[in-house]
DNA sequence: TATGAATGAGGGTTCATTCAT
DNA sequence: TATGAATGAACCCTCATTCAT
C-alpha cells in the first residue's frame, strides 16, 4: 500500500475520532462511531491504532499540532511591537478558539482524561509538557518586552506566563458554557490590563 | 427524626460519590465503587438518586457549595482594602485548590461531563450559572474599587471579571499536571499584573 | 442469599458448562450458550465464575470429582481377590464411559486445552495430578497383588499402572469415534491378557 | 515446472500449520500466524486451502502420514519373531512420539476437534478410519503369532489390538503431562505383560 | 498468482438498573 | 427501607475471509 494513501486515511481517522470525541466525550464514543464517520469498517480501525485509548493519544498530539501550526502560520507574520505581539497571539489563540468552538470539548476530554483512566499518566506529562512549551513561548515575548525596555525588569516572567495562558484556556471554557458570553471582550481587556500593569509606560483609554 | 438520617446518608454518598469520581472519573467509577465507598448497598444508592448521571449533577452542586460556602467564610471577614479584597479573594481560592487538589479532578469532570453525554446541557446551564456568579463576584469588587477611585473608571468590569476568573481557574490545571509549579507565585504575579494595569496609583515592586 | 442457593445455582452452571463444552468444545461455546443452558442470563455467569477459562477449570475439576465418586460408589463395595477387583475396577471405568459418552468430549477438550491456550499450565498440572491418583489407586491394586502372590514379584507396578490407566482412556477415544466399537469387549479382553501376563497361575480360556 | 512449485509451497504450508497448530492450538492459531510462519502472504494461504478448517482437516491426513511412514519405514526393515515385532512396533511408536513431543498437542487437537466443530464429522469419520488400521496392523501380527503358535489360539485379536493401540496413544498423553514420566518403561512393560498374557510359552523376568 | 488492507460478525466482559427478599 | 443477585445492552477487540492491486 502506498505510503501516502496510508497517512491520508489516517489522518481521516484522526478527524473523524477528533469529531467524535468532542461529540460525545472519550468514553460515549465507541470505535464503531470513528469507523463510521470516517467511512470505513470498525476493524479498519484497529489497522491504524492498536486500541481506543491510543487512537485518543494519537488524537491529542495531531489536535495540539495542528492548533500550534495554525496559531504560528498567523503569528509570525509580521514584525510588531511585543505589545502588539503579545495582543496579537493571545487574540490569534482566542480566535482559533471561537473558529473551532465545536471542538472544544476535545480539550475538555483530554484535561479529564490526564486525570484518570488508563491513559492519566501519559497523557499528564504530555500536557505537562505543552503547557510548559506554551509558557516559554509567552515568556519569551515578555522577556523580550523586558529587554526592550517595555516591561518592568522586576516583571515575573514565569508566573505571568502561566497566567495568560490559563487565563486564555479558561475564557474558551465560558465562552463553551455561554455562546453569547464576549470571550473577545474579556481576552482583550484581560491582556491589555496585564500589559498595562507590566508596562512602564501604560497605554490608557483601554475600555472599547 | 427519619427525615435527619436520611439527609446524613445522602451526604455521606455525596461525599464518595464525589471522591470516587475524582479518583476514577465519571465512566471509569461504578455505582459498586460509590456504594462501598459510602458503606452502604449497591442498590441502596437507587434509593437516594435516580441514577448515576443525577447522582453525578447532584455532585456538581453540592460541590460548588461546599467551594462557596468555604471561600466565603474565610473571605468576607474583615474590611480590607478594594485591591487587597481582591488579592485575599483568588488566594483564597488558590489555598483551597491546593488544600483539596486530590479533588480538582472532579471540576475537570464537570467540565467533559457540561461537553458531551446526557448531562450536557442541564450542566453546561448549572455551570454557566455559577461562572456568571463568580464573576458578578469578582464584578463587584471590581465596581467598588472604581467607585472608590481606586481602579479607573473605563475598565471592562465584565471582560476582566471573566479573565480573573479563567486564570485562577487554569492556573489549578497546570498545577495539577505538574505538582511542582508555583501556583501561587504565577497566581500572584498575574493578579498583581492586572490590578497594577487598571489601577489609578498603580504599586510598584511587586516581584517576590 | 442462602449459601444452599448460591451452590445450587453454581452446580447448574457447572453441568450447563460441561454440557455445552462437551456438544461444540471451549473455543466454541459462548458464555451465553452456557448461560441459556443454565436458564439464566449471560452476566448472571461472572457473578459465579470470574472468567470463561476459570469456568472451564471449575468445570474440569468438577467433573473428575463426579466420576471418581461414581466410580468409587460402585467399586468399593465388597471383598474381591485383587484379579476380580481389577476386573471390577476397569469394567466400572468403562461402564461410566459408555453411560456418558455424550460427555466423553470434555475429556478431549480437557486434554487439548492443556496443550495450549491460557490454562495450559493450570490445567497440565492439574491433570497430571488427577493421573498420577489413578496410577496409584491401580498400583496399590497390583501392589496388594504381588503381595498375596497373585502376581509375579518383578511386575513394574509403575508402568503397568500407566499402561492399564491409558488404555482404559483410550479406548473411550475409539468408542468416541465409532459408537459400533466393543469397548466392552476390548477393554476386558486387554485387561484379561495384562492380568493373565502377571499372574503366577494365569486363567486359560479368556476369550468370549 | 509450476505444479511441483505448487505441491512445495503447499508442503510448506501443511508443515507451518502443524508447528502453529500444536503450539497454539486449532482456535488460538491464525491463518496470519500460519502465513508468517511458511513466509507467505495472508491471502496466499486461501490459493492453496478454502478455509481454516480445510487446512486443519488436510493437515490431519498430511501428518497422520508422515507418522505412518516414518514408522513403516523403521518398523519393515527385517525378520523378527512375531513377539519381537510387536515390541519393535510399540518401541517405535514411542520413540516417535518422544522425538517429536513437542508435535503431540497436535494430536490432542485433532482429537478434540473430532468431538466438536464444523470438523467434527469429518474428522471423526477419518480418525475412526486411521484407528482401524491401526487395529488391523496390530492385529494381523497377533493373528501371526497365532497361527504360529506363539499366541494361544482363544486370543480376541480385535479387542487387543484396540487395546494395545490405545494404551501406547494414552501413554504418549500422560508423558505430555509430565516429561518425568517414564513412558518407555510404560510402554515396555505394558506390552511384555500383555504379550506373556497370550503367549503359550510366557517369557519371565521382565522386570528392568 | 501473491499480497495484505479492509471488513464485520462474534464473543468475553462490564455495569447501570431492577426487583425479590 | 436496604440489599445484592440477576439481567442484558453495549462495547472493545480479534480474526477468518474477501478483493483490489
Amino acid at each position: 500500500m502506498r505510503e501516502e494513501l496510508r497517512i491520508e486515511r489516517k489522518n481521516k481517522l484522526l478527524q473523524a475520532a477528533a469529531e467524535v470525541f468532542a461529540e460525545k466525550g472519550y468514553a460515549g464514543a465507541s470505535i464503531s462511531d470513528v469507523a463510521a464517520r470516517a467511512g470505513m469498517g470498525k476493524g479498519t480501525v484497529y489497522g491504524y491504532f492498536p486500541s481506543k485509548e491510543d487512537l485518543f493519544f494519537d488524537v491529542f498530539f495531531w489536535y495540539a499540532l495542528q492548533l500550534m501550526t495554525d496559531v504560528h502560520l498567523n503569528f509570525f507574520n509580521g514584525r510588531l511591537s511585543v505589545r502588539e505581539a503579545c495582543l496579537r497571539f493571545t487574540s490569534e489563540l482566542v480566535e482559533r478558539m471561537i473558529e473551532s468552538i465545536e471542538m472544544y470539548p476535545l480539550t475538555l476530554e483530554f484535561w479529564s482524561a490526564s486525570a484518570s483512566g488508563g491513559l492519566r499518566d501519559r497523557l499528564k506529562q504530555a500536557m505537562s509538557r505543552m503547557y510548559c512549551d506554551y509558557r516559554k513561548l509567552i515568556g519569551s515575548m515578555i522577556q523580550q518586552g523586558i529587554e526592550t525596555d517595555e516591561f518592568m525588569p522586576e516583571t515575573d516572567v514565569e508566573g505571568l506566563s502561566a497566567g495568560i495562558m490559563g487565563a486564555i484556556d479558561a475564557l474558551g471554557l465560558q465562552f463553551w458554557m455561554d455562546p453569547d458570553f464576549d470571550i473577545r471582550g474579556a481576552a482583550d481587556q484581560t491582556m491589555a490590563a496585564i500589559l498595562n500593569g507590566i508596562s512602564i509606560h501604560p497605554e490608557t483609554g483601554h475600555k472599547g
